[in-house]
DNA sequence: ACCTGTAATAGAATATGGTTCTAGAATGAT
DNA sequence: ATCATTCTAGAACCATATTCTATTACAGGT
């Protein structure tokens, strides 16, 4: 199955520099697939990129399941598990996760159907967690809409600031800082 | 002067698709201009682009510089400059922003100097407004690179999803919710 | 074993579109 | 008025994403 192999090589190519400039020669000669092979897989550039996306947002949500499940009906717990598996997946995936903040908001990743289905689950996992919370008083209510926004977009700007060297500490050195930041704000009056 | 006329047809051409769709033949053919006066200005395409992105950026501290101004010295007025400009700028140049949130995170644009640059002013201006409020315990103190991360991320990113239509409420609706937690993040316990 | 259809691979041919080149027009300084 | 510089123009060029046609591997059925 070249398959693989193809998804490997794109992610080294698009890593090194990006997108654009990664070309469809280059993948190729790095994964000893042939042209014809790539465009039989995945139908365009574009293509090997939402795989890529798709396969990495899915990993990630796996090890947020995984947290979660862990973290059991605690609200403390349930934050941290939201916000250290974000910062722990980073780090143990640096180029992806390079890659999927350097093409996650291009136009055609947030229109792209399997992405969005992502999207949704992540939504529906952290409800069916935090919802009792909410109901319970456990945890303050918030807008729905805004929760992403107020939860995990701090660690997800800080990784992904670390990953372009714009910061020198490491987001898992950061890790109370963000878990209690987000704790701040959800924890009941 | 062509200058202005390729960098608002360009912005339409970008807002539409996105930067690689785009081409610079209907760039041309919306502002008038012809191949080589597009290049004789920017040199290439991305050199259109991180033009765009470097006015853009430029404005948005312009307008956060006059909000700080106006907040004086109060902790929570400051807070809500930062947050609350953001939001207004995006509101007032939705297109403007969308293109920005699009590729700001491109590896071209976070390598480029003059954007490096803009980032490096906004940093110093914020830190002029808050560093006496931190001295003066009226702000907590918290690691400096983490500093945008919780303060302005979470806005940025709701802004960015309600450009995309993800969220129902303009991120003006949300306000007090985007004031209040980084508020909550910053004071003084 | 042998056909048959489908998936996978290959690489040459094509076409799109970014960039370069050469040259001509406008502008401004001395 | 002349010269230098900036700006405009569009044809030529070239890199490269995509398409096309052909060949090979492989499965299930007979």
């Amino acid at each position: 199955m070249r398959r693989r192999a193809v998804l490997e090589a794109a992610l080294e190519c698009f890593a090194e520099t990006d997108v654009e400039s990664a070309s469809i020669a280059a993948i190729c000669a790095r994964s000893g697939a042939s042209v014809g092979s790539v465009y039989h897989h995945f139908g365009s550039k574009e293509g090997i990129m939402l795989a890529l996306l798709a396969d990495g947002l899915e990993a990630h949500l796996k090890a947020l399941g995984r947290a979660l499940e862990h973290a059991g009906g605690d609200p403390f717990q349930c934050v941290e598990a939201v916000v250290g598996s974000l910062i722990d997946w980073v780090e143990l995936n640096p180029r992806w996760a390079m890659f999927i903040y350097a093409n996650l908001n291009s136009s055609g990743a947030s229109s792209a159907e399997p992405i969005i289905e992502i999207n949704r689950r992540y939504g529906k996992l952290v409800e069916r967690y935090f919802d009792p919370l909410i109901e319970s008083g456990q945890i303050r209510r918030l807008p729905r809409e805004c929760w992403p926004s107020l939860i995990v977009a701090p660690a997800h700007d800080y990784a992904r600031r670390w990953l372009r060297d714009q910061v020198r500490n490491s987001p898992s050195r950061q890790r109370q800082v963000f878990i209690d930041a987000a704790w701040r704000i959800v924890q009941p009056d």
